[in-house]
DNA sequence: ATGGTCGGTCGCCGA
């Protein structure tokens, strides 16, 4: 079985790419951020025609999470449970859906980007980061046989080898240890890094700006991962990033996330 | 080539 992550950056823009990357990767299940479209805008029909499932949650321009599955798509959940709003007044925003896909929990997240230090939304990532872990941390209790998978762009460089260079991020968000360790508190919880093993650091990244030439000059962020609890990581046999999808006119910014697993 | 981002949507926001 293999499950990819992917911030699409619109899949309405991006549907030829996103087929070509499920045909490419032989992919069973793949999880979607950034599709940016409402659900009756999502352009479910070239996947149904490869043979895919789609599960859609998106409530307008902003965010909006998929999860595309050969392998059954069932369980649909809307959101995590005690999932953080944003704004005023607060609102749910389209960044989690899950289901289970071939005897697999899988979560599609898209984890707030946090803006700028002591901004509202710096507050609500690390906030709904918590929560997150709060949640997750439960369904191992529950159940420690649990094979759930956390995937998605986590908007975090856990390690300073995660950027291509500390100085550049000096006072931004994405590096700053509050951030680091919400991510770490979700690995702490007994969601481990299904893909770092496979793909070591450094200069090894998941996501380049669009702007300033940033993928020639190789100057990225490993901000993408796919986290998974100890019965689902003990059946990783591979992983990889995608990094060729990033190339070429009409790229995502984001670069997809690969793991394979053992029947 | 002395500058060089996208997408959604149409004056900007968000990333």
């Amino acid at each position: 079985m293999r499950i990819a992550t992917w911030n699409v950056n619109s899949i309405r823009s991006r549907i030829d790419r996103a087929v070509g990357v499920l045909e490419r990767h032989d992919l069973d299940v793949l999880l979607l951020q950034e599709t940016k479209c409402r659900d009756d805008q999502f352009p479910e029909m070239p996947l149904s025609a490869a043979g895919y499932e789609v599960a859609m949650h998106g409530l307008n321009q902003w965010n909006g999470v998929a999860i595309i599955s050969r392998v059954g798509l069932e369980d649909v959940t809307i959101g995590f449970p005690g999932m953080p709003s944003y704004g005023e007044p607060p609102v749910a925003e389209a960044r989690a859906i899950g289901a289970t896909c071939g005897g697999v929990r899988v979560w599609s997240l898209y984890v707030p980007n946090g803006r700028e230090i002591g901004h509202a939304h710096y507050a609500y990532k690390l906030d709904w980061l918590t929560r997150l872990r709060d949640v997750a941390a439960g369904w191992l209790a529950d159940d420690p046989q649990a094979q759930v998978v956390l995937a998605g762009d986590w908007n975090i460089a856990p390690l300073d080898e995660d950027v291509w260079d500390m100085a550049f991020f000096e006072g931004k968000t994405h590096v700053t240890d509050p951030e680091r360790a919400a991510f770490r508190a979700v690995v702490d919880a007994g969601y481990a890094d299904l893909v770092r093993p496979y793909t070591p650091g450094p200069g090894t990244y998941t996501y380049w700006d669009y702007t300033q030439l940033s993928f020639p000059k190789r100057r990225g962020m490993r901000i993408d991962f796919a986290l998974g609890t100890p019965a689902l990581a003990a059946r990783v046999t591979d992983a990889s990033i995608d990094r060729e999808e990033r190339k070429g006119k009409g790229a995502s910014d984001h670069a997809p996330v690969i793991v394979t697993l053992a029947d």
